[in-house]
DNA sequence: TGTTATTGAATGACATGTCATCAATATAGC
DNA sequence: GCTATATTGATGACATGTCATTCAATAACA
Protein backbone atom coordinates (compact mmCIF):
# COMPACT_ATOMS: atom_id res chain seq x y z
CA UNK A 1 0.00 0.00 0.00
CA UNK A 2 1.73 3.55 -0.77
CA UNK A 3 2.14 5.73 2.24
CA UNK A 4 -0.29 8.32 0.58
CA UNK A 5 -3.15 5.61 0.61
CA UNK A 6 -1.64 4.60 4.00
CA UNK A 7 -1.82 8.06 5.47
CA UNK A 8 -5.23 8.33 4.54
CA UNK A 9 -6.64 5.38 6.58
CA UNK A 10 -4.47 5.68 9.40
CA UNK A 11 -6.10 9.22 9.51
CA UNK A 12 -9.59 7.66 9.53
CA UNK A 13 -8.74 4.82 11.68
CA UNK A 14 -6.93 7.46 14.49
CA UNK A 15 -10.24 9.48 13.87
CA UNK A 16 -12.85 6.77 14.71
CA UNK A 17 -10.76 5.19 17.35
CA UNK A 18 -10.35 8.83 19.22
CA UNK A 19 -13.70 9.59 18.52
CA UNK A 20 -14.76 5.86 20.42
CA UNK A 21 -12.58 6.63 23.04
CA UNK A 22 -14.32 10.41 23.30
CA UNK A 23 -17.61 8.65 23.15
CA UNK A 24 -17.23 6.44 25.64
CA UNK A 25 -15.40 9.27 28.29
CA UNK A 26 -18.93 11.60 27.55
CA UNK A 27 -21.54 8.63 27.94
CA UNK A 28 -21.94 9.91 31.91
CA UNK A 29 -21.75 13.06 31.07
CA UNK A 30 -24.67 12.46 28.92
CA UNK A 31 -23.28 14.54 25.81
CA UNK A 32 -22.32 12.96 22.44
CA UNK A 33 -18.48 13.97 20.98
CA UNK A 34 -19.89 16.60 18.41
CA UNK A 35 -22.46 18.15 21.32
CA UNK A 36 -19.58 18.61 23.86
CA UNK A 37 -17.65 20.55 21.02
CA UNK A 38 -20.81 22.93 20.87
CA UNK A 39 -20.76 23.07 24.07
CA UNK A 40 -16.81 24.37 24.74
CA UNK A 41 -16.94 26.47 21.79
CA UNK A 42 -19.79 28.43 23.34
CA UNK A 43 -17.95 28.78 26.38
CA UNK A 44 -14.73 29.89 25.02
CA UNK A 45 -15.81 31.97 21.93
CA UNK A 46 -19.37 33.26 23.77
CA UNK A 47 -22.35 33.69 22.40
CA UNK A 48 -22.76 33.25 18.83
CA UNK A 49 -25.05 33.29 15.79
CA UNK A 50 -25.74 29.84 14.24
CA UNK A 51 -23.14 30.59 11.11
CA UNK A 52 -20.52 31.52 13.37
CA UNK A 53 -20.57 28.69 15.54
CA UNK A 54 -20.02 26.66 12.37
CA UNK A 55 -17.41 28.52 11.53
CA UNK A 56 -16.12 27.42 14.49
CA UNK A 57 -16.93 23.68 14.46
CA UNK A 58 -14.36 21.30 13.24
CA UNK A 59 -16.96 18.37 13.17
CA UNK A 60 -19.89 19.36 11.11
CA UNK A 61 -20.00 21.99 7.99
CA UNK A 62 -22.45 24.98 7.58
CA UNK A 63 -24.84 25.75 9.92
CA UNK A 64 -25.32 22.97 13.02
CA UNK A 65 -29.20 23.50 13.19
CA UNK A 66 -30.29 20.41 14.17
CA UNK A 67 -27.08 19.66 16.38
CA UNK A 68 -28.46 22.52 18.23
CA UNK A 69 -31.40 21.69 18.50
CA UNK A 70 -30.50 18.32 20.82
CA UNK A 71 -28.70 21.03 23.09
CA UNK A 72 -31.86 23.19 23.43
CA UNK A 73 -33.90 20.72 24.06
CA UNK A 74 -31.63 19.24 26.67
CA UNK A 75 -31.81 22.78 28.26
CA UNK A 76 -28.09 23.46 27.96
CA UNK A 77 -28.21 26.38 25.14
CA UNK A 78 -30.66 29.03 25.06
CA UNK A 79 -31.54 30.30 21.28
CA UNK A 80 -32.26 34.21 21.47
CA UNK A 81 -33.49 36.28 18.69
CA UNK A 82 -30.19 39.14 17.38
CA UNK A 83 -31.20 42.00 18.29
CA UNK A 84 -30.55 43.77 14.74
CA UNK A 85 -31.31 41.36 12.44
CA UNK A 86 -34.67 39.03 13.15
CA UNK A 87 -32.89 36.24 10.75
CA UNK A 88 -29.67 35.34 12.98
CA UNK A 89 -30.37 33.42 16.50
CA UNK A 90 -27.62 33.88 19.38
CA UNK A 91 -26.62 30.89 21.04
CA UNK A 92 -25.11 30.83 24.37
CA UNK A 93 -25.16 28.56 27.59
CA UNK A 94 -27.53 27.84 30.16
CA UNK A 95 -26.57 27.15 33.41
CA UNK A 96 -26.53 23.65 33.10
CA UNK A 97 -24.98 23.92 30.10
CA UNK A 98 -21.98 25.59 31.64
CA UNK A 99 -21.79 23.33 34.63
CA UNK A 100 -21.86 20.29 31.90
CA UNK A 101 -19.16 21.92 30.22
CA UNK A 102 -16.89 21.65 33.19
CA UNK A 103 -17.72 17.79 33.42
CA UNK A 104 -16.42 18.02 29.38
CA UNK A 105 -13.32 19.62 30.33
CA UNK A 106 -12.52 17.05 32.78
CA UNK A 107 -13.21 14.43 30.60
CA UNK A 108 -11.46 16.38 27.39
CA UNK A 109 -8.07 16.56 29.95
CA UNK A 110 -8.37 12.78 30.82
CA UNK A 111 -7.96 12.09 26.76
CA UNK A 112 -5.63 14.07 26.65
CA UNK A 113 -3.60 12.82 29.05
CA UNK A 114 -4.11 9.34 27.31
CA UNK A 115 -2.73 10.82 24.26
CA UNK A 116 0.58 12.82 25.55
CA UNK A 117 0.84 8.89 27.36
CA UNK A 118 0.70 7.50 24.03
CA UNK A 119 2.99 9.64 22.05
CA UNK A 120 5.86 11.81 22.94
CA UNK A 121 5.57 15.86 22.57
CA UNK A 122 7.77 15.49 19.93
CA UNK A 123 5.52 13.24 17.89
CA UNK A 124 2.41 15.46 18.90
CA UNK A 125 4.53 18.58 17.51
CA UNK A 126 5.30 16.31 14.30
CA UNK A 127 1.84 15.32 13.38
CA UNK A 128 0.59 18.59 14.25
CA UNK A 129 2.47 20.50 11.94
CA UNK A 130 1.91 17.90 9.09
CA UNK A 131 -1.71 17.66 9.57
CA UNK A 132 -2.16 21.60 10.00
CA UNK A 133 -0.41 21.88 6.37
CA UNK A 134 -3.10 19.59 4.65
CA UNK A 135 -5.95 21.09 6.48
CA UNK A 136 -4.77 24.62 6.41
CA UNK A 137 -6.65 26.73 4.09
CA UNK A 138 -10.41 24.36 4.64
CA UNK A 139 -13.40 25.30 6.38
CA UNK A 140 -12.31 22.39 9.09
CA UNK A 141 -8.24 23.65 9.09
CA UNK A 142 -9.00 27.25 9.79
CA UNK A 143 -11.63 26.56 12.53
CA UNK A 144 -9.08 24.98 14.48
CA UNK A 145 -6.59 27.90 14.13
CA UNK A 146 -9.22 29.99 15.11
CA UNK A 147 -9.98 27.68 18.37
CA UNK A 148 -6.09 27.74 19.07
CA UNK A 149 -6.19 31.14 19.30
CA UNK A 150 -7.04 32.49 23.19
CA UNK A 151 -10.43 32.31 23.67
CA UNK A 152 -12.37 35.61 23.02
CA UNK A 153 -15.32 36.14 24.94
CA UNK A 154 -17.90 37.95 23.20
CA UNK A 155 -18.41 40.23 26.28
CA UNK A 156 -14.62 40.86 25.79
CA UNK A 157 -14.89 42.94 22.90
CA UNK B 1 -4.75 25.63 23.34
CA UNK B 2 -2.79 22.17 24.42
CA UNK B 3 -0.76 20.71 21.88
CA UNK B 4 -2.63 17.25 22.16
CA UNK B 5 -5.87 18.81 22.18
CA UNK B 6 -4.67 20.64 18.86
CA UNK B 7 -3.79 16.64 17.81
CA UNK B 8 -7.56 15.83 18.20
CA UNK B 9 -9.09 18.15 16.23
CA UNK B 10 -6.36 18.19 13.78
CA UNK B 11 -6.83 14.76 13.14
CA UNK B 12 -10.86 15.37 13.10
CA UNK B 13 -10.09 18.04 10.67
CA UNK B 14 -7.86 16.25 8.57
CA UNK B 15 -10.59 13.23 8.31
CA UNK B 16 -12.94 15.63 7.48
CA UNK B 17 -11.63 17.68 4.59
CA UNK B 18 -10.08 14.39 2.85
CA UNK B 19 -13.66 12.67 2.76
CA UNK B 20 -14.83 16.21 1.56
CA UNK B 21 -12.46 16.17 -1.04
CA UNK B 22 -13.04 12.13 -1.55
CA UNK B 23 -16.70 13.23 -2.19
CA UNK B 24 -16.44 14.97 -4.95
CA UNK B 25 -13.91 12.85 -6.21
CA UNK B 26 -15.91 10.12 -5.97
CA UNK B 27 -19.35 11.63 -6.92
CA UNK B 28 -18.75 11.22 -10.92
CA UNK B 29 -18.32 7.53 -9.86
CA UNK B 30 -21.28 7.25 -7.97
CA UNK B 31 -20.14 5.66 -4.73
CA UNK B 32 -19.44 7.17 -1.56
CA UNK B 33 -16.59 7.03 0.16
CA UNK B 34 -17.68 3.71 2.53
CA UNK B 35 -18.76 2.05 -0.23
CA UNK B 36 -15.68 2.34 -1.93
CA UNK B 37 -13.82 1.00 0.81
CA UNK B 38 -15.82 -2.25 0.33
CA UNK B 39 -15.42 -2.37 -2.90
CA UNK B 40 -11.84 -1.83 -2.58
CA UNK B 41 -11.59 -4.36 0.38
CA UNK B 42 -13.27 -6.88 -1.40
CA UNK B 43 -10.80 -6.74 -4.50
CA UNK B 44 -8.05 -7.26 -2.91
CA UNK B 45 -9.11 -9.25 -0.79
CA UNK B 46 -11.24 -11.71 -2.08
CA UNK B 47 -14.70 -13.38 -1.23
CA UNK B 48 -15.58 -12.05 2.58
CA UNK B 49 -18.66 -12.61 5.04
CA UNK B 50 -19.78 -9.42 7.16
CA UNK B 51 -17.94 -10.14 9.71
CA UNK B 52 -14.97 -11.00 8.00
CA UNK B 53 -15.39 -7.25 5.94
CA UNK B 54 -16.15 -5.35 9.12
CA UNK B 55 -12.78 -6.81 10.32
CA UNK B 56 -11.19 -5.05 7.11
CA UNK B 57 -12.85 -1.65 7.03
CA UNK B 58 -11.57 0.72 8.99
CA UNK B 59 -14.61 3.18 8.31
CA UNK B 60 -16.68 1.10 10.69
CA UNK B 61 -16.41 -1.43 13.55
CA UNK B 62 -19.08 -4.54 13.65
CA UNK B 63 -20.88 -5.86 10.41
CA UNK B 64 -22.03 -3.28 7.84
CA UNK B 65 -24.92 -4.92 6.85
CA UNK B 66 -27.04 -1.67 5.77
CA UNK B 67 -23.22 -0.15 3.95
CA UNK B 68 -23.38 -4.03 2.20
CA UNK B 69 -27.39 -3.31 1.40
CA UNK B 70 -26.46 -0.22 -0.98
CA UNK B 71 -24.01 -1.98 -2.37
CA UNK B 72 -26.15 -5.19 -3.29
CA UNK B 73 -29.31 -3.00 -4.11
CA UNK B 74 -27.02 -1.09 -6.88
CA UNK B 75 -26.27 -4.85 -7.73
CA UNK B 76 -22.32 -4.09 -6.72
CA UNK B 77 -22.14 -7.19 -4.69
CA UNK B 78 -23.58 -10.05 -4.21
CA UNK B 79 -24.49 -11.75 -1.45
CA UNK B 80 -24.68 -15.67 -1.33
CA UNK B 81 -25.08 -18.40 1.36
CA UNK B 82 -21.93 -20.04 2.85
CA UNK B 83 -21.58 -23.19 2.03
CA UNK B 84 -20.69 -24.92 5.30
CA UNK B 85 -22.33 -22.53 7.64
CA UNK B 86 -25.77 -21.69 6.97
CA UNK B 87 -25.52 -18.18 8.85
CA UNK B 88 -22.75 -16.91 6.88
CA UNK B 89 -23.10 -14.85 3.93
CA UNK B 90 -20.20 -14.68 1.30
CA UNK B 91 -19.57 -11.32 -0.05
CA UNK B 92 -18.19 -10.77 -3.72
CA UNK B 93 -17.79 -8.41 -6.44
CA UNK B 94 -20.51 -8.62 -9.07
CA UNK B 95 -19.09 -7.57 -13.12
CA UNK B 96 -20.34 -4.11 -12.31
CA UNK B 97 -18.21 -3.72 -9.12
CA UNK B 98 -15.49 -4.80 -10.99
CA UNK B 99 -15.69 -2.34 -12.96
CA UNK B 100 -16.42 0.59 -10.75
CA UNK B 101 -13.79 -0.33 -8.81
CA UNK B 102 -11.61 0.83 -11.91
CA UNK B 103 -12.64 3.92 -11.61
CA UNK B 104 -12.43 4.38 -7.76
CA UNK B 105 -8.66 3.59 -8.07
CA UNK B 106 -8.76 5.97 -10.25
CA UNK B 107 -9.83 8.49 -8.23
CA UNK B 108 -7.83 7.04 -5.33
CA UNK B 109 -4.84 7.82 -7.13
CA UNK B 110 -5.54 11.22 -7.96
CA UNK B 111 -6.14 11.82 -4.09
CA UNK B 112 -3.02 10.49 -2.82
CA UNK B 113 -1.53 12.43 -5.61
CA UNK B 114 -2.66 15.45 -4.20
CA UNK B 115 -1.98 14.50 -0.57
CA UNK B 116 1.49 13.10 -2.01
CA UNK B 117 1.86 16.99 -3.19
CA UNK B 118 1.21 18.98 -0.27
CA UNK B 119 3.35 17.10 2.09
CA UNK B 120 6.63 15.69 2.05
CA UNK B 121 7.38 11.73 1.82
CA UNK B 122 9.33 12.17 5.22
CA UNK B 123 6.42 14.34 6.66
CA UNK B 124 3.83 11.18 5.21
CA UNK B 125 6.01 8.64 6.48
CA UNK B 126 6.73 10.20 10.04
CA UNK B 127 2.71 10.86 10.37
CA UNK B 128 2.05 7.21 9.23
CA UNK B 129 4.61 5.96 12.30
CA UNK B 130 2.98 8.16 14.96
CA UNK B 131 -1.01 7.42 14.10
CA UNK B 132 -0.09 3.72 13.58
CA UNK B 133 1.62 3.88 17.27
CA UNK B 134 -1.94 5.51 18.19
CA UNK B 135 -4.18 3.24 16.70
CA UNK B 136 -2.26 0.13 17.11
CA UNK B 137 -3.85 -2.54 18.73
CA UNK B 138 -7.15 -0.90 18.19
CA UNK B 139 -9.89 -2.06 15.64
CA UNK B 140 -9.50 -0.17 12.69
CA UNK B 141 -5.85 -0.13 13.48
CA UNK B 142 -5.98 -3.60 13.24
CA UNK B 143 -7.99 -3.19 9.82
CA UNK B 144 -5.24 -0.99 8.13
CA UNK B 145 -2.67 -2.84 9.11
CA UNK B 146 -4.38 -6.26 7.66
CA UNK B 147 -4.93 -3.98 4.62
CA UNK B 148 -1.37 -2.98 4.09
CA UNK B 149 -0.22 -6.40 3.58
CA UNK B 150 -0.22 -7.75 0.30
CA UNK B 151 -3.64 -8.74 -1.49
CA UNK B 152 -4.58 -11.98 -0.68
CA UNK B 153 -7.16 -13.43 -2.57
CA UNK B 154 -9.66 -15.84 -1.25
CA UNK B 155 -8.46 -18.10 -4.54
CA UNK B 156 -5.43 -17.86 -3.93
CA UNK B 157 -5.40 -19.45 -0.13
C1' DT C 1 -28.29 -36.65 22.69
C1' DG C 2 -30.04 -32.60 24.77
C1' DT C 3 -29.26 -28.28 26.65
C1' DT C 4 -26.83 -24.07 26.80
C1' DA C 5 -23.81 -20.69 24.98
C1' DT C 6 -21.98 -18.40 21.08
C1' DT C 7 -21.91 -16.59 16.53
C1' DG C 8 -23.58 -14.31 12.04
C1' DA C 9 -26.54 -11.35 10.05
C1' DA C 10 -30.52 -8.36 9.97
C1' DT C 11 -33.07 -4.72 11.93
C1' DG C 12 -34.91 -0.89 15.00
C1' DA C 13 -33.46 3.22 17.07
C1' DC C 14 -31.08 7.46 17.33
C1' DA C 15 -27.63 10.95 16.54
C1' DT C 16 -24.39 12.55 12.74
C1' DG C 17 -22.86 14.60 8.40
C1' DT C 18 -23.92 16.29 3.77
C1' DC C 19 -26.83 18.30 0.33
C1' DA C 20 -30.83 20.70 -1.48
C1' DT C 21 -34.59 23.58 -0.71
C1' DC C 22 -37.49 27.09 1.45
C1' DA C 23 -39.25 31.16 4.02
C1' DA C 24 -38.05 35.26 6.18
C1' DT C 25 -35.12 38.97 6.41
C1' DA C 26 -31.30 42.11 4.98
C1' DT C 27 -28.52 44.29 1.69
C1' DA C 28 -27.07 46.31 -2.82
C1' DG C 29 -27.81 48.77 -6.74
C1' DC C 30 -30.59 51.38 -9.47
C1' DG D 1 -38.16 53.70 -2.62
C1' DC D 2 -38.02 49.41 -5.17
C1' DT D 3 -36.43 45.45 -7.03
C1' DA D 4 -32.85 41.84 -7.46
C1' DT D 5 -29.62 39.43 -4.76
C1' DA D 6 -27.63 37.44 -0.69
C1' DT D 7 -27.84 35.69 3.90
C1' DT D 8 -29.81 33.17 7.96
C1' DG D 9 -31.76 29.40 9.88
C1' DA D 10 -35.02 25.53 9.48
C1' DT D 11 -36.24 21.39 7.34
C1' DG D 12 -36.66 17.20 4.16
C1' DA D 13 -33.90 13.63 2.33
C1' DC D 14 -30.48 10.17 2.47
C1' DA D 15 -26.37 7.73 3.73
C1' DT D 16 -23.33 6.94 7.94
C1' DG D 17 -21.89 5.28 12.43
C1' DT D 18 -23.02 3.26 16.89
C1' DC D 19 -25.69 0.50 20.02
C1' DA D 20 -29.17 -2.87 21.36
C1' DT D 21 -32.11 -6.54 20.15
C1' DT D 22 -33.67 -10.49 17.62
C1' DC D 23 -33.59 -14.81 15.13
C1' DA D 24 -31.51 -18.67 13.06
C1' DA D 25 -27.72 -21.64 13.01
C1' DT D 26 -23.70 -23.56 14.96
C1' DA D 27 -20.57 -24.96 18.72
C1' DA D 28 -19.62 -26.55 23.36
C1' DC D 29 -20.23 -29.73 26.51
C1' DA D 30 -22.44 -32.27 30.35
Amino acid sequence: MKPAEQLRFLVLAAQREGNRILLDLLRPVGVSPSQAEVIRVLADHGPLSLVDLGLLLVCETGSPSRLVDGLVAATLLERMPAVGDRRRVILSLTDAGREKEVSIREVEATLHGFIEQSLSPVEIASVNATLHKFVSGRPAGIAVVKRSAAPVRADMH
